[in-house]
DNA sequence: AGCACGCCGACT
DNA sequence: GTCGGCGTGCTC
């Protein structure tokens, strides 16, 4: 008898370690590694993934059988199978949540437990069934009187329980027709067929013309023959009906093919270098360190197309606000049907469709965000990583990985290059090409030597003083100029430090949330006053609560209100809005991105979407309104980010023809991120910030990690915590820096306290053991209830 | 994560 | 005495 070992989907310490389950012989022969099935597991019933098969099994308990299969083929290559392994131990996270990241969202299947009640069941409870025979059984729906009462009838038979699996991912069927009759049968059938009957002889002539084909009952319809008219063909059995698998396609417009663009020497000597390695199989990183507008993409795709020439597949990860319709149209429009896309804004219909194409081996090609790292192409020959210091390429939650990282794992078993491309590479990736880990690449020359926009830097504490509007003098002067030259500008707003909040205008007061330490913003659609950590709303006073003054109003700067300001200011300009409301519905993006290529608009404001990837010829101004929001909390990445932001933002404004201008406001005007991204001195930020970095024992110098302990009563979690720490600080060498544990700079969120401790080293070959033990500890001892999360390499320290 | 077992205080 | 509250431990 067949053994299979399974990663149940119970995402605990303790049930992080495959299970095994006998095989029933009616699976043996269908059951591979990577497939999901369905097991019992104690006393319900779970997905899970078999990772395994062998004939014997070191558990010596009694076995359960496999109940039966979820996929009818494997989800998961044996490739990301050993990928979820080495993940979950990098991470500190379960083998379960790695593996379930590694498929299209809507792939994730749950198991919904279900009661089924007999029509007398049903009516003598109504207060459980409602009247329904078959009913949702959410434990916390219930009271445990009722619960007491459901378990007493289950003992007693009297109702049933099922499990049903749940998945958003489905394939659409459409129903076809195929030809059961050859053509000399359509030609005997045809002289009983009566000449007024249109429709039939229609689909005869179109069977006979192509017997073998199969038609959609769509295509039947556009030719002319009915419903009624196939029904007759099914009971003459003429044809049978089946049905087809319709793709979903994401991509909203056809687009023409393009050929290879004559590349300038530096393009021409990178590409070379990656092609080089592509073809040696070397797993080599490249750092391919080019300024806005010296044609990386261009070398990206003639890189692909080499890995394609060779039979191999290629992977390029574009963060999420850059995937627009335009860089995926370029990558169409030069590879075709092999492109797959995988984005977040896509439905989880069209992702799964798209995720099937490339795991049939249909795809070969494949652009995404950062989840696309997991796609699960066969012979790797490229991977790209455009933009890779963005931030978007770190996942928040659990498992919190690196793409970079998991970039270069898959690199590494697929014998192939990765090319890391920016304009402004992370500090870490640049240290790491100065060591001689990374190969550089350059590209320092902007395509036809296009001119760099003049940058000014106005300062707002001196602007305030005797303007109060959002936009200083000197940028709506310039507005007004552009405006009257029909030039187009772009204003942007950053993201971080928007707010919108209430305040009473007497005393100050500002609404807390309940349950968390943070004010409560205000969302004008729903007319609520809602917390953003903990989902609280409350309905907008018109009082203040404390001191009952009817001044109670709004505040805030959203793109919203920048929008109304600039209305207010240049009413005859023409102003569209981008940021997360506007372009929520599909196609929205792109179509305020063609109004607005198209000169059907003067001005474009929104938040950080704007400021990456856009091409517009026309704009020769761009103001962006704050842009030191990232200062505002002193982090050890704020100025990198602030820096990365604004030359960025830079790159857009300024052609050939005519040159562009950038007005950066700031409170911070001489801080050296915003001073050197006015030169587009990247190489000097780099030094400059190297420095601080190792001053501070910051990476790159330092590897970090952060420790997350939260619980519901404040004494507790600083008391564990202090636990902890001490417990690091005697098991780890003295040459590790263990910080806190401090607050949370938000110590409160849904009444759960936070703390946390930060960990710098160098070398440290005890601190996976010591980190794991921690978190054994914490789940066996429950530690008043204490929860820990560990992060690797965090983003911030806040 | 569930789900059951078991021990202790409150209440018929 | 017994009901039900929650802490503890297990799931192939
Ligand atoms: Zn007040
Ligand atoms: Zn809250």
């Amino acid at each position: 008898m067949q053994v299979a070992q399974i990663i149940v989907d119970v995402p605990t310490r303790q049930t992080n370690n495959p299970y095994s389950y006998l095989i029933p012989e009616s699976l043996e022969k269908q059951i591979q590694s990577g497939m999901r099935v369905q097991v019992p597991f104690g006393r319900r019933r779970v997905t899970g993934f078999v990772i395994g098969l062998s004939d014997k099994t070191s558990f010596d308990g009694k076995l359960k059988k496999i109940s039966s299969l979820v996929d009818l083929s494997p989800v998961i290559t044996p490739e990301l199978l050993k990928l979820s392994e080495w993940m979950a131990d990098k991470t500190f996270s379960f083998k379960i949540s790695c593996l379930q990241t590694m498929l299209p969202g809507g792939m994730r299947t749950k198991f919904k437990k279900k009661l089924l009640a007999t029509d007398q069941i049903r009516d003598t409870y109504p207060a459980i069934f409602h009247g329904q025979n078959e009913i949702d059984y959410d434990r916390q729906k219930f009271n445990n009187k009722t619960i007491a009462e459901i378990l007493a009838l289950r003992k007693s038979n009297q109702i049933k329980v099922h499990y049903e699996l749940s998945s958003h991912a489905k394939p659409i069927l459409s129903r076809a027709y195929k030809s059961k009759l050859n053509q000399q049968q359509i030609d005997h059938v045809l002289i009983d067929v009566q000449k007024r009957a249109v429709g039939q002889r229609r689909l005869l002539k179109m069977l006979y013309e192509q017997p073998s084909q199969t038609f959609l009952q769509s295509k039947l319809l556009h030719e002319g023959v009915g419903k009624q008219v196939l029904d007759t063909a099914v009971k003459q059995g003429w044809v049978t009906e089946t049905q087809v698998r319709r793709i979903r396609n994401p991509f909203l417009q056809p687009v023409s093919k393009s050929y290879p663009l004559d590349l300038n020497e530096d393009q021409q000597t990178a590409v070379n270098r990656i092609n080089n390695a592509i073809g040696k199989q070397t797993d080599t990183t490249f750092l391919l360190e080019g300024v806005t507008g010296s044609g990386k993409t261009e070398v990206y795709l003639q890189a692909m197309a080499h890995a394609l020439s060779i039979g191999k597949t290629a992977l390029m990860l574009v963060p999420e606000i850059t995937l627009t319709p335009q860089i995926v149209g370029r990558i169409r429009s030069r590879f075709g049907d092999q492109v797959a896309m995988l984005h977040s804004a896509m439905s989880s219909g069209e992702r799964y469709d798209e995720w099937q194409r490339i795991n049939s081996g249909q795809a070969k090609v494949v652009v995404g965000v950062r989840s696309a790292i997991f796609a699960p192409l066969e012979n790797i020959g490229l991977i790209i990583m455009d933009e890779e210091h963005d931030s978007s390429y770190k996942q928040s939650d659990t498992p919190r990985y690196q793409t970079r990282d998991v970039a270069k794992w898959r690199a590494a078993y697929n014998h192939c290059p990765v090319v890391l491309g920016s304009a402004t590479p992370s500090l870490e990736s640049r240290a790491r090409a100065m060591k001689g880990v990374y190969q550089l690449i350059m590209l320092p020359h902007r395509f036809n030597n296009h001119a760099l926009p003049h940058v000014s830097i106005v300062d707002m504490k001196d602007e305030m003083a005797h303007n109060r509007h959002i936009l200083s003098k000197r940028l709506s002067n310039l507005i007004t100029d552009r405006l009257e030259k029909h030039e187009q500008i772009i204003l942007l707003l950053n993201r971080r430090g928007y707010s919108s909040f209430i305040m009473c205008r007497d005393c100050g007061y500002v609404p807390q949330c309940p349950n968390c330490d943070i004010s409560l913003t205000m969302h004008k659609d729903t007319h609520t006053l809602n917390c953003h950590l903990c989902g609280h709303k409350e309905p907008i006073p018109t009082v203040c609560p404390k001191c009952h003054s009817k001044r109670i109003r709004h505040y805030g700067i959203g793109s919203q209100q920048l929008e109304e300001q600039v209305k207010d200011l240049f009413p005859t300009a023409r102003v569209l809005r981008m940021d997360v409301d506007t372009t929520r519905k599909k196609g929205s993006h792109e179509a305020i991105i063609n109004k607005f290529g198209a000169h059907k608009a003067d001005i474009l404001l929104g938040t950080q979407m704007i400021a990456k990837g856009l091409d517009f010829p026309e704009v020769t101004l761009v103001g962006v309104l704050n842009a030191d929001s990232a200062l505002q909390f002193p982090d050890f990445r704020s100025s990198e980010r602030t820096f990365q932001l604004l030359t960025q933002v830079s790159g857009r404004s300024g052609r050939a023809d005519k040159q562009g201008e950038v007005v950066i406001q700031t409170f911070n005007p001489d801080h050296y991120a915003i001073q050197l991204a006015k030169t587009q001195d990247y190489e000097k930020f780099y030094h400059t910030e190297m420095r601080i970095r190792h001053l501070g024992k910051y990476p790159p110098y330092y590897f970090t990690i952060k420790i997350t302990g939260s619980s519901p009563s404040e004494k507790q979690t600083a008391y564990e915590m202090h636990q902890i720490a001490g417990f690091l600080r005697r098991y780890l060498t003295n040459k590790a820096i263990v910080l806190g544990p401090t607050p949370k700079t938000i110590t409160r969120v849904n009444n759960r306290y936070f703390y946390q401790i930060i960990i710098k080293y160098r070398q440290e070959p005890k601190l996976k053991a010591a980190l794991d033990d921690v978190l054994v500890k914490s789940q066996t001892k429950q530690q008043g209830g204490l929860l820990i999360s560990i992060d690797n390499e965090p983003l911030d320290f806040m």
